[in-house]
DNA sequence: GATGAATGAGGATTCATTCAT
DNA sequence: CATGAATGAATCCTCATTCAT
């Protein structure tokens, strides 16, 4: 399932073999991209602003994307890949399933709070600014994210550790974890990790 | 004499006393504005589309806003006088502080997956598109509506019924509940009162 | 000449016999219309400013007149027809050729610098707004004016008061006197008096 | 250097060094905004009609102005600009204070029936479309157009060759010659030079 | 006569995209 | 690869005019 979406992608000569390198142009663009569209919109931000933000012309944009929502989707497409990624190499190490579920609320808040919260953001807040042909796109690729989660809650309801449907318990999760980056503010007292632990705590699954 | 004829000519009233009846041209109007606010977003919804969705021509629209933005505001302006009203009144009826937290719980879902849904949607995903002197007025009636929160959650803290800081729950909750949005159904098995059920499970607060 | 321009204009319905009262409803629709036009332009100034400007509903207005250009055009017509009106009056007490001068560019002073004056203005200023049919109207009455100046040059020309061409003197004191509107303050210590005495050393005429 | 990239990007810079070059897309611009603004009125004037005249396509103005504006604004700079310079450079081959005075008057106008007669007239007739702070932009280099003025007629004045006040003297000149524009035809049989004289003996200046 | 909501054509301006250099 | 002038469709908004009340 993850191998067909991933394959799949590869089809278009626009996506290339992800990772974008952050210091190529492309991967600039990308950055400034995800920073823009999140800060005011993706409508409201120009091909121009983009364009000057990372210091060329605005024609010079479409060397490197055939259109504005190119750029869009390589910004969701991207921030999925790479906490896609990091979930499952974190995960690797870990072999108690409470841990695992503390993995996985890590991860997410790292994803939204940390380098890729920009991201994340423009990926729930721009999501309608996307044709439908690359929401499906995108989506095939939310989907082995979500598996990853869901197969994980699942195991944790079969050892016992939470008593909620894993369904229903992740979209509240996913609800609380996304909404932290309206107030969470990664500068002050509360770190990351302490955020996970109310959420553990919450939860009612004891560290392990 | 002239000036009483010039502010009586004046024709789009902007902030009229709340609330909007829904039959009347604005009240129409905000309506389809919440729908399709929420179904494409601000800045893709043209005043065209919003005019024909009403049946009148586009011109006529000024008559009832001044501004586009005018019309974002008062969808929202309204979504959140119509949902602090009702939970107060609601609220009034309950004395116990556990049915109080409940109460919030299941209005705050009924605003969410109710008539006013699609303008809370709005609330959330069209904010930056809101200039920051009508953010200011919005943050405002906002305040008000958080208020009632705060006290009911620092109520049920004292009263031992929730451990969380109510601060930091009730940001976990508003992210939880409006993420309801994504993803509840009404016309599905589970209703608001059941999705009420579950989070006040998950909060371990036990039934008056 | 003069009768048939003044009977073929009573041919029109909207045309009134003039003078229109200043008091009526219509007079105070063109004094205010005469103030706007001359203050902000005509493409500047809406109905509705000159709806409010009077104290009635924009609406209104098209019970005075049929479009906006007909309030235009009956301003200009009527500040022409006041001014012919006054200027052949004050002819009449006057026999010397001299003297005779002397009246119009009194005259022409007080019209563009007294109450007709911002109609004046707008006579000049706004004469592309009118459609080719009113220019054509009100070319009529205009050469009725100049008719009685280029008369009385004549004269003078032949009495060998002036040296110049009647035509010419008459195109440079047109300019000379309307430009007045842009520099002469009445409230000054200068009076139209003055003025006419300036004008009339100028031509080395001397007094009667 | 993102700064520097932003202002690199900078589309319409307002006010080059002048003055335009006319064969340039902005001078033809320019030269047919004056046609046009002159002929129909500045508000009457669309951009479409701006563009389709220089053989554009509306969008295209807007490389060049950054508004319609502007696009006025510059028409009125560049025509005093021009004319102040002709003004100085044939002052400047001029020692006899009569010779002087005769060639403001001839200058100004050739400025009013030459080639930037359109632009001077848009100037005296479109001055109220223009917003405050470019009236008082415009205001600046009339002052130093005025100023050249005021210095010979004071000059003059000292000679003896002239009785009026100085200022007095060049306002009902301004009138007089920036009217001949509504009836003076190159076309016909009286040259400029012609103008001048006759303008030169109203004054009783005899020539040099 | 007066009202004022509604009309609908038209205006200035924006902006993603193209392409010759 | 980069530029930046040009495009042209689309956008919000204005406003003279109409007409049912």
């Amino acid at each position: 399932m993850e191998t067909s979406a991933l394959s799949q992608e590869m089809a278009a000569p626009s996506d290339p073999p992800s990772f974008t390198d952050p210091e190529s142009p492309r991967g600039r663009l990308l950055r400034q991209a995800a920073h823009l569209f999140r800060d005011k919109g993706y409508e409201r931000t120009t091909v121009r602003d983009l364009a000057s933000a990372v210091g060329i012309q605005s024609g010079s944009i479409f060397h490197h994307f055939r259109t504005k929502e190119e750029i869009l989707k390589a910004v969701m497409r991207e921030a999925i890949l790479v906490n896609t990624g990091r979930m499952r190499s974190r995960l690797e190490a870990v072999a108690d399933t409470g841990e695992a579920v503390r993995t996985l609320v890590q991860c997410e808040l790292e994803s939204i709070n940390g380098e890729t919260g920009e991201a994340m953001a423009v990926l729930v807040y721009e999501w309608r600014s996307l044709s439908e042909a690359s929401q499906a796109e995108i989506l095939e690729l939310r989907e082995v994210y979500e598996g990853i989660w869901l197969d994980t809650l699942t195991r944790a309801k079969s050892d016992g550790l939470i008593e909620a449907e894993p369904f229903i318990l992740r979209r509240f999760l996913t609800g609380a974890l996304s909404w932290t980056i309206t107030w969470y503010r990664p500068e002050g007292d509360m770190t990351i990790e302490n955020l996970a632990d109310h959420v553990m705590s919450m939860l009612k699954i004891p560290p392990a």
